[in-house]
Order: structure tokens, then sequence, then C-alpha cells
DNA sequence: GTCTATATCAAGATAGAC
DNA sequence: GTCTATCTTGATATAGAC
């Protein structure tokens, strides 16, 4: 399911939602608060969209469109994989509340954002030349730091820049 | 704070709030089921442990003890760096909500389980002969692809084993 | 499309008796 | 160390009027 495949004023809601989400994390995410943002009553929101799960599919399936489109963007350089490592790191850094939402959901294949959540993966695999477990090992090397990041998981002194070049490294290696 | 400092009572607690957390997940480990689990009323762990909170950073804090040991172990091996990424794999596919809980919370130095944590991370530091930059690489990678499969976000005919060879060989190319 | 009123549930935490 | 009783808060969601 894709945001736009919803009604404006659905489209509306799940906007405010997005917004309110990244202002103010995830649990602020209420039906009250996002009717409160909206100007209107928490149960006017369930004659547009049918519970909280719908509002934060649309919302993470956004998420993975709007991330997919920087991605492919980011394949047009002269150094894609280090391109596309940069663009990923940037997204998630601009928006961590969301990004979390996004990846940090549980188990659940045929999930709404399956779809949108693919075309945002296959920019990695273009990056590597198709060769998918380097795919993969990229896709765990490049979540992997941008979460730990995100969760500050890192000791003070680390170099996180460092890391990301020398990781880089590796895989760039592998291309050859 | 390290488990081993707790009084024997709120040990108990502690123990008793991973078996639970473990077996039913996180939304499951509230007050009230955790004093269910020991035969109690939930107000009587209070006069254990002074909130949810510290009962949480307990549970963390002997997840990451636990690994550290088992880390330490993995190094003692011919090829140190994939025994210990497979040792790493092993343990979050058989703790999968603790390791998730350990991973997933978010920013705050100063949390008291960082002495652990630290303890833990210094087994992947010693894997690649010290070097912190591609120590903090490898461990984003080997944290990514283990949160990945986790929250199984690969895709149905991913071939898991090969990303993680095809990884763990970028980065041993790296150590000579 | 929005409202009020309400059902339902569950959570963390405290006071004070025993 | 445990209990009962309770406070407080906040969440999702539904019914039905306008």
């Amino acid at each position: 399911m894709t945001t736009d495949q919803l009604r404006p004023r659905a489209r509306g809601i799940v906007a405010a939602a997005r917004e309110l989400l990244e202002a103010e994390g995830p649990s602020a995410l209420s039906m009250r608060a996002l009717a409160e943002r909206l100007g209107i009553r928490a149960p006017s929101i369930y004659k547009h969209l049918p519970d909280k799960q719908a509002v934060e599919s649309a919302v993470i399936s956004a998420g993975f469109e709007e991330l997919a489109v920087v991605l492919e963007a980011a394949l047009d350089d002269d150094d894609p994989l280090g391109s596309l490592a940069v663009a990923y790191r940037r997204y998630a850094r601009q928006h961590p509340h969301l990004y979390r939402l996004m990846t940090e959901t549980p188990l659940q294949r045929e999930r709404p954002a399956s779809g949108a959540e693919d075309r945002a993966r296959r920019p990695t695999l273009r990056a590597v030349r198709d060769d998918p477990d380097l795919a993969g090992a990229l896709w765990g090397f490049v979540h992997g730091l941008t979460i730990l990041e995100l969760n500050d998981r890192f000791p003070p002194d680390a170099d996180l820049d460092a890391a990301w070049a020398c990781g880089l490294d590796a895989f760039r290696a592998r291309l050859r």
C-alpha cells in the first residue's frame, strides 16, 4: 500500500503523523496527539484510516519510498558504493525517529510496506554489480553502522567517519 | 551496575524478568506479569528494585556480561574473526528478545549497562588486531546482519549464510 | 467529516497495614 | 517481605448524534 493510494484527507493525516513522529518520537505518536495536531478529535481519524497500525504502515511506506528515491539518485556517481553509503547515512540522520520505525519493526512478511522496502533495497544490489551476497553483507554493514550511530552506541572517542571509510574500502576491494 | 551487586532477592527478580522477556517478548514484561511469575504481587517488587527501569537495566547488563564471556571464548580460535561472528550470531538467535532489548535502547551515555557493554565490545577490537576503525566497521556489519535477520528483514530467497561469509571475507582481507 | 460520550484495558507506582 | 486498596495516567477504539 503506497501513500498515493490514499484519499486526500487520509494522506494529510499520514503526513501529520510523520511530522509528529519526527518531531517528538514514537511514544508521542498517539491517536490523540495526532488528532490534536490536526485540530480535530481522535475518533474522527477512524473515519479515514481503520486503525493506528494503518497510520504507522503508511508512514513507513512513505519513508521507504523517499529513501528509495534518495538512494537511486546516489547511484549516479563515479563511486556508487560510497555515494550510496553517504546518502543512506544522511537520510537516517535527518530522520532518526522515522528510520527507527522503518527498520526496527519486528517480523512480518506481507507487511504493507514490503513493496517500498524492496524498492529501497535495489540500489544496494546495483551498487555491488548485482552480487546478492555482497549486497546482503553491505546492507548489514550500512544499516548496522547507521542504527548504532542513531542509538548512540559508540564510545565518545570513536571516529565514525573512519569506521565508515574503513568498511567501505573493504567492500570496494571485493568488487574487483 | 552489574547483576552480582544486587541482593539475592533482587537477583532472583531480575532472573525472572529475563525469563519472562525471553519467553514472551518485551511487551509482556510488565511489573504485574513479573510478579505473577514470582508468585507475588506487583507492589512487592518495589521493595527490592526502585522501578521498572532498574529491572530492565539489570537484565540488559546481565545480557552484555553473558555475551562478553561468549565472545571472549570465541577469540581462542584459528580464525578469531569468523569464530567471533558465528558466536555473536548464535547468541542473538538464541536470545532474540533479549538481544533487541540490549541493542535497540536509544541514546543515553551513562546508562547502567555501559560497563558490561564496553566489555562485550572488546573482543571485536581484538579480533581485528586492535584497529579501532576496522573494529567499528566490523561491529556495524555484525550487528546489522544480526538485527536484520532477527527482524526478518531479508527476502525469503536470500542466502544469509553466504552474506555473512562474503562480508567476513571482505573484513579478513583487510587484516593482511 | 466531525463531534461527545464512553467502553475497555492496562500500565507504573504509592500508602499503609500486617 | 508481602499484602490490599488505590491513584493516576494514558492508550485504542466504538456508538451514535449532528
